[in-house]
RNA sequence: GGGCGUGUAGCUCAGUUGGUUAGAGCGCAUCCCUGAUAAGGAUGAGGUCACAGGUUCGACUCCUGUCACGCCCA
């Protein structure tokens, strides 16, 4: 006996039942014991920052993490499954810095970096607990015992062992990055600090000339424009933008001539009268051009004094001509850089003007901006100023204005890895394909020098000590155990607050470590050698088992995990880290913006696994297009459609099968190999149709196109096999063809639910669990995935099943066409298909056709000329390419054969037909007959196949109708009482006399359809029971149930 | 501004190497069936395949351009 089904099942609760028994048994660890010593299939698991609860996003990465390795598993690999933590950076920062109510960094410094350190790792693991709640109950299996901490001690050790690889490639470089700086507190911020606190601010604008060296026309000077007046003494270039027109005008009043865009001129001059254009340029002809220094301090800076280009500068405001100060703008110090203009930053740690300018030495440098432009104004260089109001980011802490300054940062050499880093992608493949052909490979063929220092204080610390003495002479420590004998210091604990203690003395020189800490994304990229604390431990393991097999990320990914991963992995090994990956994308809420908390426009995920269940979000997300990196609009419909559409019907189809099972007292032993009926032929060819479909698409890492036959296969084996089958189970005799029902039912019940356990783990467990015998491995995640499909595989069968499904359809569609309900019986119906092997399987199929479509009888026949009448029409994908031009015409002229040509050509002979004096030979290919039903007839055409209906009722079918009706209305009322489908009932019924002629003449039919011992007239009106219509005929139905 | 993607029925999405009737589900309307019942089926209405050119005998499909939306970068 099988465990019988309660008929009110919660799929979220069935779920739940499974985790405990996943969790009781260890089912996840013995998945993996059951597997070892196999192939490894090896997965990395991009760390998450839990910094809050896991949203959409997570839940479908983690589905696709999931369902991968479980069918990697179930194919016979061993996949070790780690889950990462992301620990260190910014958002854990931050709140570290709330809990403890510090502003900035100088607060964090002042309260020690040890307290704020000690703070984020006792942060870091907080939502640890909801986090593994949440992703077990989403079914996924991963490894939370052994899982890795970017935080750990060994995992740190690593990120030095990787960077003092780069360190000896010669790839680590130091230099500078503009940077938000709060001359208040003294220290940088980062980029989303600064953003936080905007304020509105009046500033100078000014508009100064520059006058031009050996330029073409006497007395010319480019005008530059400027809202910080303050960085003209560091003034090293200017530029224009190569593809902006510009003008040298002559000043009618002045007579100086002007440099600047054709589109700002008319911001200067309100009239065309006041100058003269005296030549155009594009801003690439002016590029080279020098400038005498606005001021001298720096007048002596290499290459320093020439007009560059970018593409950056644009005519919105100021001259189209940009003043360029490196050490105070991104844009300028990226321009100036890439031609050798070294920086000069006359700046101390409080923003005030060093000696090196000695007219403004000790003042602030926003306040010196009205001696300044009182100099410029003094020197005849002001040519215009006014005030400008913008929107300005402030200090968080101090509420003073930012300053963007260069900043000492270092780098990590890339560009020259660029050529590298494509040819290892071309590698991998991705899903979908153009993320890593187009996406990913042009930001690789641009990739940029890698900035991976950070002033900040949770993170890897770089391993570089620097000698106090001499800024050059450099230690790069590549692990613990070097720095402990370097400094002869126990070293426990890699992060900041530890090691900066620690000093090493060598050669009676002492050094200090450098004090930023890694981008935390140089963490993930490590991820692969660290989770494994490699080269420390694992070497071979690890050295056997990288790059890995497959990784998924988001899109979003494709400038962070996937790149750094890339980097470090070409760096290092000259290899890919991965060689498939899966990019998802975005999760919108359903009004296509994204999710927000604020606008709350999505539902809870918690609120809808526990309403729908895990199994139905998974396949929801899975079948869509989000799992090839479009963005998916999350709608809680959805997931109620895949549970209804797809798992709902599978359950019923295995709750159909275990209910008639267990009346029968069928079980497992009793199955047998046979299949003589081809319905049960037709289903196993279909499942291994599946198989093969789901197979192809797993191993081209296409999860949408793997889901996508189930929906068909489900359809197929409920609305097909087992509406068609139904009676072959509750027959009471107990023949061979049920034994075959059975057993063919229960192997593809079987077989389903180990192709879906993938996708959908729990109903797939829940039904195996109850399928399987004791010979059978305890979980279906234990299972192997079923291979053996071709073998299986029947298409003859299944085209020909098509066939007949196609006729049914034709006669349901005109049956509903002549308004003739299916309780009416039909004398008889055509079916016609030239093709004889068809027909033959047709016919094989009769009963079964005029059961479903309640006909007496089904005529076979391969003429259809009574029925409809034939057309030929072209096979263009045939004719196409062989007529060319004179296909057009060619179409007319086949329509217009005879139907003794078309019969000759389908025969197999050549005809000849004359077009524009060419002969064209027609074969049989060449041509596709189509047959068009006749006037006047209940006839149905589709391809080969013409169906007919014969419409015509007589007495002997509208009595029979009548009986259908009758059990019909009994059935509907044994419903309506609940009672059991074993149940045996009294019928007493009053009618008219046509009513007790059909029930007299169907009696035996209508006691067996409805368990009935009796079937009586006797009711009276009034005397209880139910009314009911019978095609017009009243009459009185009452039941009662009989032992 | 650049790169990438998307645009097919009211909505969500399929659509094989280009082949002539562009499909499914939801929703709607009209019916049907029911011993799968948290069901199921049929039929119908609903499409300028974003737009404009081009290549081709033939374009939803290939090419070019435009527009809209999204992501990333600047």
């Amino acid at each position: 006996m099988f465990k019988e089904i309660s008929n009110t099942v919660s799929f979220p609760g069935m779920e739940e039942e499974v985790i405990k028994f996943w969790k009781e048994q260890d089912t996840f660890k013995k998945s993996l014991k059951i597997r070892k010593g196999g192939k490894e299939f090896v997965f990395y698991d991009g760390p998450p920052f839990a910094t809050g609860l896991p949203h959409y996003g997570h839940l479908l990465a983690g589905t696709i993490k999931d369902i991968i390795p479980r069918y990697q598993a179930m194919r016979g690999h061993y996949v070790s499954r780690r889950f990462g933590w992301d620990c260190h950076g910014l958002p854990i920062e931050a709140l570290a810095q709330e809990a403890l109510g510090l502003a900035g960094a100088l607060a964090i410094q002042e309260a020690g970096i040890d307290v704020f350190n000690e703070q984020c790792r006792s942060m870091v693991t907080q939502y640890v607990e909801e986090w593994e709640k949440t992703v077990t109950r989403m079914g996924r299996w991963v490894d939370f015992e052994n899982d890795y901490k970017t935080m750990d001690k060994s995992f740190m050790e690593t990120i030095w062992w990787v960077f003092s690889e780069l360190w000896k490639q010669g790839r680590i470089y130091k230099a500078h990055r503009i940077m938000p700086y709060s001359w208040k507190l003294n220290t940088p911020l980062s980029n989303f600090e600064a953003g936080r606190n905007y304020q509105d601010v009046q500033d100078p604008a000014i508009t100064v000339r520059v006058r031009l060296i050996d330029f073409e026309f006497e007395h010319a000077s480019a005008l530059i424009w400027t809202t910080t007046p303050w960085t003209l003494p560091g003034n090293l270039a200017i530029c224009t933008g190569p593809e902006i027109d510009y003008v040298a005008l002559k000043d009618k009043e002045t007579h100086e001539v002007f440099v600047l865009a054709a589109a700002r001129v008319s911001a200067y001059y309100k009239k065309e009268e006041e100058y003269e254009i005296l030549k155009s340029y594009q801003g690439s002809d002016l590029k080279g051009i020098k400038y005498e220094p606005v001021f001298d301090f720096f007048e002596d800076n290499p290459n320093s004094f020439q007009i560059l280009n970018d593409e950056f500068v644009s005519t919105e405001n100021g001259t189209g001509i940009v003043h360029m100060a490196p050490a105070y703008g991104e844009d300028d110090y990226r321009i100036c850089r890439a031609v050798d203009i070294p920086l000069v930053d006359p700046l101390d740690e409080d923003c005030k003007f060093t000696a090196q300018v000695p007219d403004y030495v000790g003042q602030f440098c926003k306040e010196a901006d009205k001696a300044i432009i009182k100099a410029l104004k003094h020197s005849g260089k002001m040519i215009h100023q006014s005030t400008i109001q913008h929107s300005y980011p402030f200090c968080e802490r101090t509420d003073t204005p930012l300053i963007y300054r260069a900043i000492d940062a270092w780098y990590v050499k890339v560009e020259d890895l660029r050529e590298r880093m494509l040819e290892n992608n071309a590698n991998v493949r991705w899903m979908p394909g153009h993320v890593g052909e187009k996406r990913f490979a042009n930001w690789l063929a641009d990739a940029k020098d890698w900035n991976i220092s950070r002033n900040r204080f949770w993170g890897s610390c770089m391993p570089v000590w620097v000698n106090v003495d001499d800024k050059d002479d450099m230690i790069c420590v590549s692990s613990a155990t070097e720095l402990e004998e370097l400094s002869g210091v126990k070293v426990d604990d890699l992060h900041k607050h530890f090691v900066d203690k620690i000093l090493i003395e060598r050669d009676g020189k002492t050094y200090k470590r450098t004090p930023e800490v890694l981008d935390c994304w140089f963490e993930s990229g490590a991820m692969p050698y660290a989770q494994n604390h490699y080269p420390f431990d694992n070497k071979e393991h690890f050295e056997a088992n990288f790059p890995a097999d497959f990784i998924a990320e988001g899109l979003d990914q494709t400038r962070g995990w996937f790149y750094t991963l890339m980097v470090l992995s070409t760096a290092l090994f000259d290899k890919p880290a991965f060689k498939n990956v899966v990019v998802n994308g975005l999760v919108l809420a359903e009004d296509g913006l994204k999710m927000s908390k604020r606008l709350k426009n999505y539902p809870d995920p918690i609120h809808v696994i526990n309403e729908y269940g895990a199994d139905a979000l998974r396949l929801y997300m899975i079948y869509s297009p989000v799992v090839r990196a479009e963005s998916l609009r999350f709608s809680e419909e959805g997931v109620k459609h895949s549970l209804r559409h797809l798992l709902l019907p599978w359950w019923n189809a295995y709750s159909f099968f275990i209910t008639y099972a267990n009346i029968d007292g069928w079980t497992p032993e009793q199955s047998v190999p046979e299949r003589n009926n081809l319905m049960d032929r037709w289903i196993q060819s279909s499942l291994a149709r599946l198989e093969q479909q789901v197979t192809d698409a797993m191993d081209r890492y296409d999860l949408q196109a793997a889901v996508h036959p189930f929906v068909a296969f489900i359809e197929d084996l409920t609305n097909w096999y087992i509406r068609r089958s139904r009676r072959r189970f509750w027959k009471s005799e107990d023949d061979t063809d049920k034994m075959q029902a059975y057993s063919t039912l229960y192997d593809v019940l079987l077989g389903l639910s180990k192709i879906a356990a993938p996708f959908t783990p729990f109903i797939s467990e829940t039904i195996y669990q109850n399928l399987k015998t004791d010979a059978m491995p305890e979980s279906v995640h234990l299972c192997d995935f079923p291979t053996a499909a071709d073998a299986k595989r029947d298409e003859v069968l299944e085209n020909q099943m098509a066939v007949v499904m196609s006729a049914v359809e034709q006669g349901r569609a005109l049956r509903a066409e002549y308004k003739l309900k299916n309780r009416q019986p039909l004398a008889k119906m055509h079916v016609v298909c030239d093709d004889e092997k068809l027909l033959a399987t047709i016919q094989e199929l009769e009963s079964l056709i005029a059961d479903e479509l309640n006909v007496r009888s089904v005529d076979f026949s391969t003429d259809s000329s009574e029925l409809a009448t034939i057309q030929a029409k072209p096979n263009f994908k045939q004719l196409g390419p062989k007529l060319g031009p004179l296909m057009k015409k060619a179409v007319p002229l086949i329509g217009g054969l005879s139907d003794e040509q078309i019969a000759a050509i389908a025969l197999g002979e050549v005809v000849i037909v004359k077009l524009e004096g060419k002969s064209i030979e027609l074969t049989a290919d060449d041509i596709e007959v189509v047959r068009n039903p006749k006037e006047g007839l209940a006839v149905s055409a589709e391809g080969s196949l013409v169906v007919g209906l014969d419409t015509q009722l007589n007495d002997d079918l509208i009595t029979e109708g009548l009986a259908r009706e009758f059990v019909n209305k009994v059935q509907n009322m044994r419903k309506e009482m609940d009672l059991e489908v074993t149940q045996r009932i009294r019928i007493a019924f009053s009618g008219d006399e046509d009513i007790g002629t059909a029930v007299a003449q169907y009696s035996d039919y209508i006691k067996a359809e409805t368990l009935a011992l009796v079937c009586e007239a006797q009711v009276e009106s009034g005397e209880g029971g139910t009314e009911w219509n019978l095609n017009g005929h009243p009459c009185l139905v009452s039941i009662s149930t009989a032992s």
